[in-house]
DNA sequence: CGACAGTTTGAGAAAGTTCAAACTAGGTGG
DNA sequence: CCACCTAGTTTGAACTTTCTCAAACTGTCG
C-alpha cells in the first residue's frame, strides 16, 4: 500500500449515541432528549502524523475528543525551544479553552495516526445550556487535566534524567508491561533534557537491562527496576 | 506586641454581595436572587505563616477564595522532596477538587499571612444546580488554573537557573517594579533546583544589579535586565 | 546506490549538586 | 543590655550531571 499524501481523512458524522467508547467520553451521561439537541455535525476525522490540529493562539472553534491514537500538546517560548506539556490517548478530551472563549493554548500535533471527534463550540455551548448532564463531565475534564499538568511537573521534570525516564515509563506502560517510545526528541521535550541526553539515558536503560526493544519504538519495561530507579533508592 | 499563638482566627460569617474584591471572585455574576440560596455561613478567616489550609489527600469540604495574602500549592514526591506547583494571590481560588467530589490534590500552606472566604462544598452544590451563572465562573477558573500550571511548566521549569529566576521575577513583579522573595527554600522548589542553588543565583542577580534589595524580601527589579537574561540572549 | 532524517557516541565545557563550614539577624533568657 | 540560641542564608571546593558541538552511524525510501 503506497503512503497517501492526505494529512486529514474525513470518516463521516459520529452517531454518538452509538459510540464506542461512549462510557470515556464528553458525552458519557447524555440522554436520548440531550442527543436530539445537538444539531450541528460531530465530525470523525482521521490525522496522519505530524499534522497540527491546532497552533498556539488559534481561535477556538472546537472542542476535540481522541478516539485513539497519539496526540502532543506543545508550548513554544520564545527563544524557540517547545516543551511538551501533556500527551493525550484514547478517550482524553483536549481545546477545552474553547468552552470558555479563549484562543487554544498549545499545538495539538499527532505522534501516531489518530482518529478524533470534532465538537463544535456551538454544540457545547447549546448542550450547557439546556441540560445540566454536561458540566460535570466538563469539570471532571477540567480536573484530570490539571491534575495531569501537576503530576507532570513533579514526575517528570524532578529530579535526574533517569528518575524522569523511569517515572515516565511507568505512567505510560500498558497492561502488559510494555511501552511505546517515540523520537528522542519528543521524548526531550516532554522529560525537559536534549535529545542527546534522551538518547544516552534510553541507552543506559537498555543496558542495564530496565528495558529491552522487542520491536522498533516499543520495549518490554522492568517494573522492578523502573521503580527502584524512579524512587532514586538503588 | 506579643506574638500570638493563634494559627487561625475566624473573622465572621462573609457578606458576599457587599465583598470588596467581587469581581474578582466566583460570585462575581451572581444575582441577589442567586445569594438567597446561600443558606450556610460563608467564614473568612485568617491565617499565620506556615499554617496547612488543607493538605494533599483529605477529603474536600471546602473551596477557598484568597482575599489578601499568598499561599502556595505543594506536591510530595514518594521519595520526600517537594515541588511547589502554584502560587496564590489575591483573587485566587483553590481546591476547586472539592467541585468534582474528589480529594485534594495538594497541601496549601500560608507564606505570607493569608485573608480566605471559606465555601464550604454544600454551597457550590446548591448553587451549581440553581444557577447557571456559577458554571462559566467555575469553568473559568479551571482555565486560569490550567493555564498557570503550563506556563509554569515552561517558563519556571524550563532552562538554565538565572532564566528561571529571571522569569519568575518578570512574572511576580508588582506594577511598581518591585517583588517579594520568600525564602531560599521556597524558591529552590518552585524553580526545580537546590536552595543552595537559588541563593546563589538571587546573588548573582544581585552582584550584577539586576535586583537590588530595598527592604527584607523585597527587591527592585531592572526590567531590561531580567527580559534579557530570560531570553537567555545576553 | 545515494540522500536523508533520526540516532548514537565522544570529549570538553558548563551548570548544578553535595556537604560542610562560616556567617547573618531576630528572639530569648539571664 | 548582652550572650546565646536558632533558623535561614551564604560561601567554598570537590564532585556529578547535563549540555554542546561535532562526527559517525543507522535505517528507510526513492
Amino acid at each position: 500500500m503506497k503512503k497517501g499524501h492526505i494529512e486529514a481523512a474525513w470518516k463521516g458524522s459520529a452517531q454518538c449515541e452509538r459510540c464506542g467508547i461512549r462510557d470515556l467520553v464528553l458525552f458519557a451521561d447524555l440522554t436520548k432528549a440531550d442527543f436530539n439537541l445537538i444539531h450541528l455535525p460531530i465530525d470523525e476525522i482521521e490525522f496522519e502524523p505530524g499534522t497540527a490540529l491546532h497552533s498556539a493562539g488559534d481561535k477556538a472553534a472546537a472542542v476535540y475528543t481522541l478516539r485513539s491514537g497519539l496526540v502532543k500538546l506543545v508550548q513554544y517560548l520564545p527563544d524557540g525551544s517547545q516543551r511538551i506539556v501533556r500527551l493525550l490517548r484514547r478517550g482524553d478530551i483536549f481545546g477545552l479553552e474553547a468552552t470558555v472563549g479563549q484562543p487554544y493554548e498549545h499545538s495539538a500535533i499527532v505522534l501516531q495516526r489518530a482518529l478524533v471527534c470534532r465538537i463544535p463550540t456551538q454544540v457545547i455551548e447549546r448542550l450547557s445550556c439546556e441540560t445540566p448532564r454536561l458540566h460535570s463531565q466538563l469539570m471532571r475534564r477540567w480536573h484530570a487535566a490539571l491534575k495531569q499538568a501537576d503530576d507532570w511537573l513533579t514526575e517528570l521534570s524532578t529530579g535526574k534524567a533517569p528518575q524522569r525516564l523511569a517515572r515516565f515509563l511507568l505512567q505510560t506502560m500498558e497492561p502488559d508491561g510494555t511501552a511505546v517510545l517515540f523520537t528522542r526528541e519528543d521524548l526531550g521535550a516532554t522529560l525537559g533534557i536534549t535529545t542527546e541526553h534522551a538518547s544516552r539515558t534510553v541507552g543506559e536503560f537498555k543496558r542495564s537491562g530496565a528495558i529491552i526493544e522487542i520491536a522498533p519504538k516499543r520495549f518490554r519495561c522492568d517494573r522492578e527496576k523502573l521503580s527502584c530507579i524512579a524512587a532514586a533508592d538503588c
